[in-house]
DNA sequence: GCAAGGTC
């Protein structure tokens, strides 16, 4: 999208402009880590003064003022990027999974890419460096901020102005308050580059363990067992030890035995007749024995007498301002909606200007924090008006001191919203935050407990009940309200009761149930896997790669391919699903960070250990696939047979599992076939080329359908076509189809064969004989290409249409379009360039392939030919 | 087609 400068931002730029010709003003260019963060941090540094326009990006806003930078009246433009600018990943030639080696990437060279090529944030960048004279950093005071400070200056540098002295600063604040922010403008320093730095080893490190280990068991397991029912049996640090916390309790919960206690139930007989039940003070035995021999020294006892009775008051804290983890945690337990969800709906929250910044570690309240003001909007809602505007009159409590990370301030509301404006999660979690929000700042909830104590025949026995004093932010958080007030008879001490009951109960202890996805982030957060932002992403992964469902009640229950994998690590090397293994790859980053360690020696000295766990995995892959062996079916004993191998003549046998494929058992192959979609078989039609039974796919939605060769679509028959490319129809490229729509000519190199235009070429739109791999490439960049069933009157061949987008053509005239003959006209001749023949034409002219192209043609030619020299040469001997 | 980390 590209945003058009408005009447406004045009004068601004010109009243600008203008104010820094006549002053012959520097400029200072300030970039933040998020749109949000530069629109507070412009408010605050101008004071409220400055003119704001969309940058050409359509992402980031620029927010202009002028104000003092080193003594000196500037130009200030603060703008902003999205989170890293850059990635890493393997050069394009390590992409592809069947030509290497996963055990290269441990050494395979690694490149920068942009994180996100839709955003073009470095040419942005540039493009608002330029003439600037000073560079602010006010990227976010972590670890990664300071990596992005790097990514950022790396775009920047060579379009600044050159002045003499220091041209580059880092902002350092701790909190998004004035106080912080125009300390921080003042105090500026140099950005870390030992922290940066920790970064991109953790960014390698991830990416070479993650995909090198990802590859090798995907291919593995996948290529011999047929029912694992996930396209991608991936690993990674974060993600392995957090499917390692859901299998570690499926674990106890198998290995649990029930173990049988006993209790003893006591009733004794109050004065008024009722009963009271008294609870024992050593709560339960194991052995049946003893606890026989406490109920006869009761029994034997003489009543019941009161020891003492104790009353204090007690206290339930009202909860610390809401941070990311706690609101993913209360979502899932009590709203019961998955992290991921959650995030996205907070995230339209804070669009829409309900809540505030819903990711930060922070639950400590800034000290300037507008409790009061935050409270007021909520004063007339319908819903808890009347205990706010109550609150208000009473007077706010201190919020608890919680922990301020310095990111950004807790979740809260900014605007009061009713039931109806908001979709129904949304007011749901809208209605969350804002209860927590005015609990964190309403009186702790109080209430008098009283414990009486007994005394029957030398055993201890206690009974205790809550009264409640006052219900405090409970009031406001219903769910958290104590239970019925539990009133206790008011007895003198050494009064003495009857003992109306004694019974010895057998109980049994049962097992602890699965994790729950509240108590799963505990646990991440607890070992540090993964970051506030990243938590629900790792629980979606391990979800969606099928390693654990979500039950009732939001648990994860492990499936079998999960508890495989984890106890298949724990055979081989335990400290791949360990979580204590990311806690001691940051604890070495963090020497890098602290300058402490050298940047190369630290990652090389992690990688080589992971690279020689990663040759041991593969040596010992045998001790989890006895695992497997167990637990999958072999793909031999998967599916059911569908269509016909071309090279023994058998049935291959379909496996729809995920990821489904066909597969020959006599010839221990798999096919690959396009996802997501039903496959049959095609009308027992071959495949032209290799005699494999067509199939026909067929996707739900949209009712797309068609045939492929499976052979074809896994092995592509033309030189440089990559894999499941073809024709449009069938990803065959010389299909019917081909011949039907798009046959052009005869080849120009050889007998017999048809010019095909391959549809899915474009934007570099190629033709290809069928027969002798003749490629010819015209029309680089055009937006479409199409063959008319008009032919030319010179040659005959079929004549094609081709368009352009404006200003993009490279036709005479700079037309867009232009309908002719490849070979014949003017136009196009040029534009051509053939590969693998000499002679660009075949001489004498070739003649339209009109009306069942191909199909006929050559019959018997091909036949009795030298044996063909590749697969393209035998065309000829199977289309007939 | 792969990781984890930012963010939209």
């Amino acid at each position: 999208m590209i945003f058009l400068p408005t009447a406004k931002t045009i004068k601004c730029d010109i009243v600008i402009n203008n104010i820094k010709q006549t002053l012959k003003m520097k400029t200072v260019l300030m970039v933040a880590e998020k749109p949000s963060l530069a629109q507070s941090l412009a408010k605050i540094l101008s004071n409220g003064n400055m003119t704001t326009k969309k940058g050409s990006n359509g992402a980031c806003s620029i927010h202009d003022y002028v104000g003092k930078f080193n003594g000196e009246q500037v130009h200030f433009k603060m703008t902003s990027v999205c989170g890293h600018v850059m990635g890493c990943d393997f050069p394009g030639k390590y992409n592809n999974w069947d030509k290497v080696d996963p055990v290269e990437l441990f050494t395979a060279p690694i490149s920068k890419k942009e994180a996100n090529p839709n955003l073009h944030m470095p040419l942005f960048l540039r493009k608002e460096a330029t003439n600037v004279d000073y560079l602010v950093l006010w990227l976010d005071c972590d670890k990664e901020g300071e990596n992005i400070c790097f990514e950022v200056v790396d775009c920047v540098r060579s379009a600044m102005n050159r002045v003499p002295g220091q041209q580059i600063y880092r902002a350092r604040f701790s909190a998004i308050t004035e106080t912080d922010i125009k300390h921080a403008m003042n105090n500026l320093v140099q950005p870390n580059k030992n922290e940066a730095l920790s970064v991109d080893a953790r960014q390698e490190l991830d990416l070479r363990i993650g995909c090198a280990f990802t590859r090798y068991q995907t291919r593995f397991f996948q290529g011999k067992y047929g029912d694992l029912d996930s396209t991608l049996i991936s690993y990674g640090p974060c993600q392995t030890p957090t499917l390692g916390f859901c299998v570690e309790r499926h674990d106890k919960i198998q290995s649990f035995k029930p173990e049988a206690y006993w209790v003893i139930n006591v009733q004794v007989l109050l004065p008024n007749g009722k009963s009271l039940y008294l609870d024992w003070e050593r709560v339960r035995l194991f052995d049946k024995e003893v606890a026989q021999m406490f109920v006869n020294r009761i029994k034997a006892g003489e009543g019941a007498q009161v020891i003492e009775t104790i009353q204090k008051k007690g206290e339930k804290p009202k909860p610390l301002a809401l941070n990311t983890v706690e609101m993913l945690r209360v979502a899932s337990s009590g709203l019961g909606m998955g992290p991921q969800h959650t995030m996205q709906i907070a995230e339209r929250l804070y669009t829409q200007g309900y809540i505030s910044y819903p990711r930060t570690e922070t639950n400590s309240y800034p000290e300037n924090f507008d409790l009061r003001g935050t409270l007021k909007q909520q004063a007339s809602h319908p819903h808890w008006g009347k205990y706010v505007t109550e609150l208000l009159q009473n007077g706010i409590e201190k919020p608890k001191k919680g922990h301020d990370a310095g990111d950004h301030p807790p979740i809260t509301p900014m605007k009061s919203a009713t039931e109806g404006e908001l979709e129904h999660d949304s007011w749901r979690l809208y209605d969350y935050i804002t209860r927590h929000f005015i609990g964190t700042i309403s009186p702790n909830c109080t209430y008098m407990q009283t414990t009486i104590y007994f005394e029957i025949g030398s055993e201890k026995f206690s009974c205790t009940g809550k009264v409640l004093i006052d219900p405090g932010f409970t009031t406001i958080m219903p769910w958290l309200q104590l239970g019925e007030d539990e009133e206790v008879p008011t007895l003198k001490k050494d009064e003495k009761l009857t003992v109306d009951d004694v019974k010895l109960v057998e109980k049994q202890t049962s097992p602890p149930d699965y994790l729950t996805e509240s108590e799963l982030i505990t646990l991440m957060e607890k070992h540090g896997i993964g970051t506030d932002a990243s938590i629900p992403v790792h629980i979606n992964n391990i979800c969606e790669r099928n390693y654990v469902n979500i039950i009732a009640g939001r648990k994860l229950k492990p499936t079998a391919l999960g508890i495989v994998l984890v106890h298949g690590y724990q055979k081989i090397d335990v400290d791949l699903v360990l979580p204590t293994m990311r806690s001691a790859v940051e604890q070495q980053l963090t020497l890098i960070a602290q300058g402490k360690a050298d940047f190369h020696d630290v990652k090389q000295h992690a990688i080589d250990i992971f690279h020689r766990k990663f040759r041991y995995f593969v040596d010992c892959i045998s001790a989890m696939d006895e695992l497997f062996e167990m637990t999958f079916s072999s793909l031999a004993d998967s599916g059911r047979p569908l269509s016909r191998c071309g090279k023994c003549r058998r049935y291959m046998k379909f496996v729809q599992a995920k990821p489904s494929r066909l597969y020959c058992c006599s010839c221990d192959t798999t096919f690959s076939l396009p996802q997501n979609g039903n496959i049959k078989l095609y009308k027992e039609l071959k495949c032209p080329l290799d005699e494999f039974e067509l199939v026909l796919w067929t996707t739900g939605a949209k009712g797309k359908t068609y045939p492929l060769c499976p052979y074809c679509y896994n092995n592509p028959p033309f030189n440089d076509m990559r894999k499941g490319m073809g024709c449009n129809e069938c990803t065959h490229p010389t299909c019917s189809h081909s011949f039907g729509q798009n046959g052009v000519s005869e080849c120009v190199e050889c007998d017999n064969g048809v010019l095909v235009l391959d549809l899915t070429s474009g934007p570099k739109w190629r033709m290809a004989c069928n027969k002798c791999n003749v490629v010819i490439h015209f029309f680089d960049g055009a937006t479409k290409v199409s063959v008319k069933e008009d032919s030319c009157e010179d040659c005959g061949a079929n004549v094609v249409e081709v368009a352009f987008k404006e200003g993009k053509s490279p036709l005479p005239e700079a037309r867009s379009e232009h309908t002719g003959c490849v070979f014949c006209d003017a136009v196009f001749k040029p534009l051509m360039e053939k590969h693998h023949a000499v002679a660009l034409r075949r001489s004498g002219g070739a003649r339209a392939t009109r009306g069942g192209r191909g199909r006929g043609r050559g019959r018997g030619r091909g036949r009795g030919r030298g044996k063909p020299k590749d697969k393209m040469a035998q065309l000829a001997a199977y289309f007939v």
